[in-house]
DNA sequence: TTGACATATTCCCATATAGGTATATATTGT
DNA sequence: ACAATATATACCTATATGGGAATATGTCAA
């Protein structure tokens, strides 16, 4: 079996660093795709076909202006890959709060020096 | 060009559902191979190799105990993860706002009914 | 209608899978 | 040394890519 389709779930679609590269292009508002071909010289059909996959899991929705089409950002979209990873958030901040009680103790030892 | 390597990054590594299976099975602590086996169902090649991209991108680490290896998650590697996705966290909070203003001026139109 | 522009889609190809099965490696106990 | 256990790796196959180039679709303007 190969791997599961980009178009899968949000995972899968963000998984390719230019569809993260185009999200965070979007990230302060609207572009067209014109827009993200300059901004990140990816050519045209490249852009296009990876708003299809990020359109195909709903992280961006798109406006239609003449023949112009403005995509941003749907952000709710990203939220189970926030949730899903944020279940591990406590550990890294535990490993930093025993980082930071070495680092004190280490202080209150420096003293003794 | 196919797609990215799995063991490119944690992103692509995640991408895999049967790989977050296998970190949120390691989340409460250490599992040996065949404790994953068991508890996810997956046959022992599977979990091993799925272990090898997984520990290819530093999100698990590994201890060795006679003929077991005890993995575990080693969580600071998910966050870039948590960073690239938290950049949009605002937006969804942004938008469940303006939810939350809707619901309170529909409360308020309420009492007109 | 015709042409120009903006975007989407199609076709081709090389490649990295993920699953299955079999086997190799490593370690322990007898 | 030998068998048993735990894990890793090798091999195979089918398949979903992502890039490039060409083309199709859709829209506006004259």
């Amino acid at each position: 079996m190969p791997r599961a389709a980009t178009t899968t779930d949000v995972f899968n679609a963000i998984a390719e660093s230019g569809r993260r590269d185009i999200l965070v292009g979007l990230a302060n508002g609207e572009a067209s795709v014109n827009d993200l071909v300059m901004q990140l010289r990816f050519t045209q059909p490249q852009v296009s076909k990876h708003l299809s996959v990020l359109r195909s899991v709903g992280v961006v929705k798109c406006r239609q202006v003449g023949r112009q089409r403005f995509y941003r950002v749907h952000a709710p979209a990203l939220k189970p890959v926030h949730d899903w990873v944020s279940g591990f958030e406590q550990q890294w901040n535990t490993r930093l709060d025993q980082l930071d009680d070495v680092l004190k103790s280490m202080q209150k030892k420096g003293k003794d020096k």
